[in-house]
DNA sequence: CCATAATATGACCACCTGGTCATATTATGC
DNA sequence: GCATAATATGACCAGGTGGTCATATTATGG
């Protein structure tokens, strides 16, 4: 189903930990900060301090580089994911979601230049292959939440008078955009969510949860 | 408040306005397409039938033209929300989100190119004083349904359990979000809102504006 | 210790960018 | 019709890009 991502270079796999990581830090934050067209490879190699000839060794070319951090990305965020769900396995569906949410946080929390190069690739045109990538990092949440509504609609948890298909959409905004906000303040339309302590956050999630499911549940 | 941004020059305001609008719309083509540091100057001189030269007798430079589109499309974006509400001035909160809603295809419709471009400002971080641009056009729409959220809360339309931000920003995020995913069909999360016809779009927006209310009126 | 293979290197290339400017063309007012 | 000002032009520039390659360095194993 997913095409093959042209894989870095054994070279590359079998460098010393240390230089590999390096090399590696230095790209993402290059990516983060200046998005495919204009991060630099110069500048990496630069930074990095290894020759522009090596990093060709490394990776066929600039695509090669991005798409093995977008590669590194996607492991990250299933780990994470898969981690939180298990923990929530047994619970409501929106507790579940609950797990859900603070996952993103701890991830952007200690992911930030992965997440921003998210971000990048959602709403830049200019990436390659770009609606690939992101269906390999978003196919998974919706795949999974879609069943989880409709299993909620069978059994009385979401109101069965709407599109399953709505309620996975509204959902999925008000997640996707809490995580926006919560990684880019100028997005939060004023909730300030980066000024508030663990404890007001926890609120802010709770209550978000709180108004998806009264919006959800089945009318009286 | 709002700083200046540096405007055409009289020469552009001058130019007969089939020229002149022939140049824009080839620059908002241009700028939509590749956004702001992709996008080559070179090709819309080229494909704009004017000289390297002129560009420059028209514009400062670069940013210059960037925020002459800008501030054109700040221009279109008031006119059709002011429209809209002036419309549903007198009807409850949710039939004037409906009214924006609506007032957001029809933008989308009319001018995808531009609505491309703001997308572009909000999620690129390489665009010339980018937080300035995106509370010009955002600031509008959030300084409008703040006031309109804690007035419905103190006439008991609105839950008063809740941070008045919060409503703010679910609402925000799912109508943002629902216009992105009618702009960018990758984002809809299977709703597939591109191949519905009139009647299933305007569902659509019942609905999920039908799910706002729920959530957000008191809870017995 | 040496031959061979693997890796590292950075000068170099063609290309494209935003931006300039001396010159040519056109419009204006007398 | 002429002088002057306004506008139009495109060759040209410095700087940066992704990418290459002949050469130098290091590792390997016999």
């Amino acid at each position: 189903m997913l095409a093959i991502l042209p894989p870095p270079t054994n070279t590359f796999c079998n460098l010393p930990a240390e230089k590999r990581e390096r090399i590696l830090a230095v790209a993402v934050e290059e990516f983060a900060a200046n998005g495919y067209q204009k991060a630099s490879l110069n500048n990496v190699v630069k930074r990095s301090g290894i020759a522009k000839g090596s990093l060709y060794q490394y990776f066929e070319n600039k695509e090669g580089l991005f798409f093995h951090i977008f590669e590194c990305f996607t492991d990250l965020v299933k780990a994470a994911a898969n981690a939180a769900l298990a923990q929530a396995a047994k619970d409501d569906f929106f507790v579940q979601l609950e797990a859900i949410v603070w996952a993103g946080i701890r991830f952007i929390d200690t992911h930030p230049d992965y997440f921003q190069i998210y971000l990048r690739v959602v709403f830049e045109q200019d990436v390659p292959r770009r609606e690939e990538l992101v269906s390999r990092v978003r196919l998974f949440p919706l795949e999974y939440m879609g069943p989880l509504c409709e299993a909620g609609q069978r059994a009385g948890a979401i109101r069965d008078d709407i599109d399953p298909a709505m309620a996975v959409f509204l959902v999925d905004a008000a997640l996707e955009r809490f995580l926006q906000a919560y990684a880019k303040p100028y997005l939060d339309s004023g909730l300030r969510l980066k000024e508030k302590n663990e404890r007001q956050l926890r609120d802010a999630v709770v209550t978000m949860i709180d108004v998806l499911r009264a919006g959800l549940v089945p009318q009286g």
